[in-house]
RNA sequence: UGACCCAUGGUGUAAUGGUAACACUACUGAUUUUGGUUCAGUCAUUUAUGGUUCGAAUCCAUAUGGGUCAACCA
């Protein structure tokens, strides 16, 4: 065995590039990245794609990454957030080195500004803000000094001290760097640095009505932290240049921010504020609704961590606008459910079958749970003179190329016998109500000797044994591609289908059923048991549908 | 009508001055006790125009198109 082992072709991201050259020239022995939530939603997709990037890079490279919530807005943050983010970076599979808080710096942080003031770089404006955004100017003219800019530094001082000890109330005074009215970059026109808000924080509770807005603590929380490579999202660009100035000014730790672009995701949105409003107006159940692009939602509706960290490494990171086509998620899941989930057969819109020349009693046919995957053994299914077949698995006048129950025609059922259809019963409307068929013997799986060869096969329950269940079926929440980017509000894109719930026959087997379970129905799709199933009653959520070749032949026609 | 970022098949991402590629999608066919899976194959790509160069997706210029920036949000 001298077989040459072929060298996997590595492409590296833009940011991998910087990384490699950064410890190769010695700048760095080892990296820190960090990944920053603001506890104030739950996370989705997009997060998850920073989650693989930044923890990922300290997988591949040496180094740690931090979990640092960003909390200096107390206004919209909650405990509650908190954890969820923390569930679900762990149910990704990733382990963050510290956890940390920028609630944790506001006492460094007010030492910063004090710096700042003192070095004439900072001062507390008495304007309100809509005097602030008339000075502000626009992106091409300039704006105007405020008549407080001059303040001395002493001034400074006792008015910022003031502010932090609640002397004053909510927005009548910001704490502003002093940087240039006339600038280029909007954000250098003396941004604000500190706000006050006499507001309770989830962590620090009533000792601050002051909070540093974000580019007063994100990059400092960086510097303080070592962190190496501050990585996140395109429309930061501009924030880089007062990031950089902040940390210069300040003479602390030279983190450096880099920037890539987010990921968007077709038929469905990917913002908090969105988010919120979809869970807050009630168009889904939940934060955790199957529909939703939350990690919880996918998590529920029966995602796996391994596929969603698949589709993240598969759709890569770039600096240039992109929306990803849903169907490579769906793609990653099928994939990694084909390997893992048991196989069941449960029929949905079932028609009666008899098998007229059956005589058995209790037989119990074996079926394998995974053909992908023999070690997974094989579960028993009964079998019986009246059986359940999926109602769209009969014509009565079928086309061509129909290779499923039809007059005359025969078919295997999977894991049992051949049957052959030989009459259709119908009701006085016409509707079919029983069909008669008659089996063959010898044509029992596994054991077939009967040498006749079908082209079809299909799933089927026992009536008698068939477990009733709850399925719930979900399509994509938004009926556009792009549900932002159209006329109007998102909202009027929502799809009024995403959800359907339907009735189930399942085999016995189903019983079993757990929580974290994946199963595939066959030639259905693969599904898992929701959290709102009771010991009578089994509840399942469509994860995503198999791929349906028949289904695409007959819409061609 | 200022600044900044970006532009490669339908989609996403590579190629880092030297034969434009990989994955998904779509389409053919084979295999199949899931019309699933698997396997084989097909279609399809450098925004435009100039320039530098023996040679440009790559460097330069201009144009065009898209995005971002005027929250006491992050």
């Amino acid at each position: 065995m001298t077989e040459e082992i072929k060298k996997e072709e590595v492409h590296l991201n833009f940011l991998e590039e910087i990384i490699e050259a950064d410890l190769q020239s010695g700048k760095y022995k080892s990296i820190v990245t960090r990944f920053p939530p603001e506890p104030n939603g739950y996370l989705h997709l997009g997060h998850a794609s920073s989650i693989c990037l930044n923890f990922g890079l300290t997988q591949k490279y040496p180094g740690n990454t931090n979990l640092r919530f960003d909390d200096t807005n107390p206004v919209t943050e909650d405990t509650e957030y908190v954890e969820s983010i923390k569930d679900d970076i762990r149910w990704l599979g990733f382990t963050w080195k510290h956890e940390l808080y920028a609630s944790d710096y506001f006492d460094t942080l007010y030492e910063y500004a004090i710096d700042l003031i003192k070095k004439g770089l900072a001062y507390v404006d008495d304007s309100t803000s809509e005097e602030m955004a008339m000075m502000k100017g626009t992106p091409t003219e300039a704006g105007r000094n405020s008549k407080y800019r001059d303040r001395t530094i002493d001034e400074n001082l006792e008015l910022f001290r003031k502010m932090k000890d609640g002397a004053f109330e909510d927005g009548t005074r910001t704490l502003r760097a002093k940087i240039d009215m006339a600038h280029i970059n909007m954000l250098m026109r003396d941004p604000v640095l500190y706000r006050i808000k006499h507001a309770h924080h989830h962590r620090t509770g009533d000792k601050w009505c002051i909070y540093p807005m974000y580019d007063m603590a994100h990059g400092q929380s960086d510097s303080i932290e070592n962190i190496t490579h501050s990585i996140c999202t395109l429309e930061f660009v501009p924030h880089r240049e007062l990031y950089d100035w902040l940390i210069e000014k300040l003479n602390i730790y030279p983190s450096q921010q880099y920037e890539f672009a987010r990921r968007n995701i077709n038929y469905t949105v990917t913002s908090k504020r969105k988010l919120l409003q979809l869970v807050n107006e009630g168009h889904v159940a939940g934060w955790d609704d199957p529909r939703m692009p939350t990690i919880s939602g996918l998590r529920r509706r029966g995602y796996t961590p391994e596929s969603i960290r698949e589709f993240c490494n598969r759709i890569g990171i770039a600096k240039r606008e992109n929306i990803v086509d849903v169907g490579l998620l769906e793609f990653c899941v099928r994939e990694h459910l084909n390997r893992i989930a048991f196989r069941r057969m449960v029929v949905f819109d079932p028609v009666k079958i008899i098998i007229t020349n059956y005589t058995g009693f209790g037989e119990l046919l074996a079926s394998e749970n995974n053909p992908e995957d023999q070690s997974t053994g094989s579960r028993g299914i009964p079998f019986g003179k009246e059986l359940f077949i999926e109602r769209d698995d009969f014509m009565e006048d079928p086309p061509k190329k129909y290779f499923r129950l039809a007059p005359g025609q025969m078919v295997r059922l999977k894991s049992a016998y051949i049957i052959k259809c030989d009459e259709v019963i119908k009701d006085v409307n016409g509707d079919i109500t029983e069909l008669h068929c008659t089996y063959i013997p010898e044509s029992k799986s596994g054991n077939d000797t009967s040498g006749i060869n079908v082209k079809g096969t299909l799933h089927w329950v026992t009536a008698a044994k068939a477990v009733e269940v709850e399925v719930r079926e979900y399509d994509r929440l938004f009926k556009v591609e792009n549900p932002s980017g159209g006329e109007g509000d998102f909202k009027d894109y929502i799809n009024p289908y995403s959800l359907k719930i339907v009735k189930g026959f399942a085999e016995p087997a189903i019983m079993d059923a757990k929580l974290s379970d994946r199963f595939q129905f066959m030639r259905k799709g693969y599904y898992c048991l929701d959290k709102d199933s009771t010991d009578t009653k089994l509840v399942f959520n469509r994860t995503v549908t198999l791929k349906d070749a028949w289904a695409k032949e007959v819409k061609k026609g």
